[in-house]
RNA sequence: CUCCCGUUCGUCUAGCCCGGUCUAGGACACCUGGUUUUCAUCCAGGCAACAGGGGUUCGAAUCCCCUACGGGAGGCCA
C-alpha cells in the first residue's frame, strides 16, 4: 500500500475560518495517524484577496493549532511549488493533454471541458436560459465517509477563465495528481463538485484519489453553515480571547468525529491514535461555544501554575489590571488561588482583578445581602485591630486569631467572613478567604477595610 | 428549478453496517440536593430524543419505500 499523502488547500482570505481549521485538522490527524505526509498547498489564484498578510494569518493559525505540515510554504518539499500562483507551467502542460485528447473547446473567450455523451438543448430554470446539456454517464465515487455516491454531470464547465486564469476544478485536480495526493478529505460542500473532478481525473487517465467528505459546521444560531461573519467563526478570535489551543483543537476534532470511548477530553496523541474515517459522522453539526468553554475550562485548570501564569499575564496586562513590570511572586501567588476558580482566561480579570487594583467595583447585590444579616462595618471594626496587630499575616495565624475573637463574642468565625470578603474584594465569592487575605497582605487588607468603614 | 447528502435529548454524540441485551448510554447546558465562609470548583440526582407514515419481521432506533424537514452544490468563487 502506498504511503498516505493528504493536503489542506486553503485560499488565504485574511481569516482562518473554523471550518477550514477543522478540515485542516482532519487531514493532519489522518496523516499523523497513518504516518503519511501532510501537504499545505496555497490556492492563491485570486490576486486581489491573496495578500502576504492573509497568508500570515493562515500560517499562524495553523501553527497556533499545532498543525505542522511536511510540505508547503516555509518548509518546501519535492512536489512544489506549493503556491498555485507559481504553477502555471504545470497547468499549461496538463491543459494541453486535455486539448490534444479533444476534451476542450473555446467559448466566450474561456476554455471549457467537454463532457462525453448525447447533447440536447433545454431551458434551465436556475440559469434562466436555454442551455446545452449532456447525458453523461454517472460518476460513482466510493466515499470513505458516505459510502457509494452516484452523480452525473450534465453540463460542460469552465477550465480556464476568459482572463486566462485557470479555474478551481482544473487546478485542484492537476495539483492533486502532480502532488501524488492519495486521500482528499474536504467539506461536504465539495461533494457535488466531485463528479467534475472525477471526470477530469478520468480524462487525464489518472486513477482518482480516495475521497472523504466530512460534515459541515453549522452556525450556532439561525440556519446555514458557519461563515466568516458568524459569531465564533474565526480561529484568531479564540487565540486573542485566551482560549487554549489544545482545548479548541480537542473541541473541533469532536465536531463530526467521535472516538467512541465516551470520553471527550482527549489529548492530541490519543486523538491521533484513534482518528480514522469510520468515526466520522455524516450529519452536520452545530457549533456550541458553551461546550467549547467547558472543555477549555477543564484544560485551564490542569495547567501547571507556571504555564497558567505565563498565559494569564498578557491577558491581565491587556485588561489593564496588571502592569508590565508587576511582581512575579505576587502574581503567581494570586493566580495559584484563582486558577481552580477560573473558567476562562478571558474573564480572569473580573475574577481576580481586585488583587491588583484598589478601585475594584463593589457588587451591589452582595452588599445588600450582607447588610441584611448584620452590620458589616461593625463586624469589621471589631476585627480591624486584630488584623493590624497580628504578628504573622498568614492564613493559619489569621484563622486562630479570628476564631479566638469570635468565641469571645459568642460568634462563629464564619460570621465575619462575608464582610471581610466583601470589603476587600467587592465580591460575594472567590478563593478561600484566609489564604486570599494572606496573599493580599496586611497593608492592602487593612487599608481596604478602613476605606470600607469610612 | 435540478442534482447530491443528511435527520437519536436544546446542543455534541453512543447505538445503526452484523434487527432482540435500548424501559436508548455519555457529555455540555439547564434544574435540584450535598460539600464549602463564599463562589465561576467538587460530588450526587433530575429533566430531556429514535422527524412522520407505510412496509419486511415473532421482533426495527437499527433493513426497505414514501413524505417532511435540514444542509450543500449548480452562473468563468474556492
Amino acid at each position: 500500500m502506498s504511503k498516505v499523502r493528504v493536503r489542506f488547500a486553503p485560499s488565504p482570505t485574511g481569516f482562518f475560518h473554523i471550518g477550514s481549521a477543522r478540515t485542516a485538522l482532519f487531514n493532519w490527524l489522518y496523516a499523523r495517524h497513518t504516518g503519511g505526509t501532510f501537504v499545505l498547498r496555497i490556492e492563491d489564484t485570486d490576486k486581489k484577496r491573496n495578500t502576504p498578510e492573509a497568508l500570515r494569518v493562515l500560517l499562524e493559525g495553523m501553527k497556533w493549532m499545532g498543525m505542522d505540515w511536511d510540505e508547503g510554504p516555509e518548509v518546501g518539499g519535492d512536489y512544489g511549488p506549493y503556491f498555485q500562483s507559481q504553477r502555471q507551467p504545470i497547468y499549461d502542460e496538463y491543459l494541453k493533454k486535455l486539448t490534444d485528447a479533444g476534451r476542450t473547446y473555446e467559448k466566450d473567450g474561456a476554455i471549457w471541458f467537454k463532457l462525453e455523451g448525447e447533447r440536447y438543448s433545454t431551458y434551465d430554470d436556475y440559469l434562466k436560459a436555454e442551455v446545452e446539456k449532456v447525458k453523461a454517464a454517472p460518476i460513482v465515487i466510493d466515499d470513505e465517509v458516505r459510502g457509494r455516491v452516484e452523480r452525473a454531470e450534465e453540463m460542460d464547465f469552465v477550465l480556464v477563465r476568459k482572463d486566462g486564469s485557470p479555474g478551481f476544478h482544473l487546478v485542484n485536480v492537476i495539483d492533486d495528481i502532480t502532488m501524488g495526493i492519495t486521500h482528499v478529505i474536504r467539506g461536504e460542500d465539495h461533494l457535488s463538485n466531485t463528479s467534475k473532478h472525477v471526470e477530469l481525473f478520468n480524462a487525464f487517465g489518472v486513477k482518482p484519489p480516495k475521497f472523504a467528505h466530512i460534515p459541515l459546521i453549522l452556525k450556532e444560531e439561525g440556519s446555514g453553515k458557519m461563515s466568516k461573519r458568524d459569531k465564533g467563526a474565526l480561529i484568531e478570535e479564540y487565540e486573542s480571547r485566551g482560549f487554549l489551543a489544545s482545548a479548541v483543537r480537542n473541541y473541533i476534532s469532536l465536531l463530526g468525529w467521535n472516538p467512541k470511548n465516551e470520553r471527550e477530553k482527549i489529548d492530541i496523541d490519543e486523538i491521533i491514535e484513534l482518528f480514522d474515517f469510520p468515526g466520522i459522522n455524516k450529519g452536520n453539526s452545530r457549533f456550541d461555544e458553551k461546550k467549547l468553554s467547558a472543555l477549555n475550562a477543564e484544560y485551564l485548570r490542569e495547567l501547571n501554575i507556571e504555564s497558567f501564569t505565563f498565559l494569564a499575564r498578557p491577558i491581565l496586562n491587556k485588561a489593564g489590571v496588571v502592569s508590565e513590570d508587576a511582581d512575579e511572586d505576587y502574581l503567581q501567588a494570586v493566580l495559584t488561588l484563582c486558577q481552580p476558580k477560573a473558567r476562562s482566561l478571558e474573564t480572569l480579570s473580573e475574577l481576580c482583578g481586585y488583587f491588583f487594583i484598589d478601585n475594584y467595583a463593589m457588587d451591589e447585590k452582595t452588599g445588600v445581602k450582607i447588610a441584611k444579616k448584620s452590620d458589616p462595618k461593625e463586624l469589621l471594626g471589631e476585627v480591624l485591630p486584630i488584623l493590624e496587630s497580628i504578628k504573622s499575616f498568614d492564613a493559619d495565624s489569621l484563622k486562630s486569631a479570628l476564631e479566638t475573637h469570635a468565641e469571645s463574642k459568642d460568634q462563629k468565625v464564619f460570621a465575619y467572613f462575608p464582610a471581610l470578603r466583601y470589603a476587600t474584594s467587592g465580591q460575594g465569592g472567590g478563593p478561600d478567604l484566609l489564604p486570599m487575605l494572606a496573599v493580599m497582605g496586611r497593608e492592602r487588607v487593612v487599608a481596604r477595610i478602613k476605606q470600607f468603614i469610612g
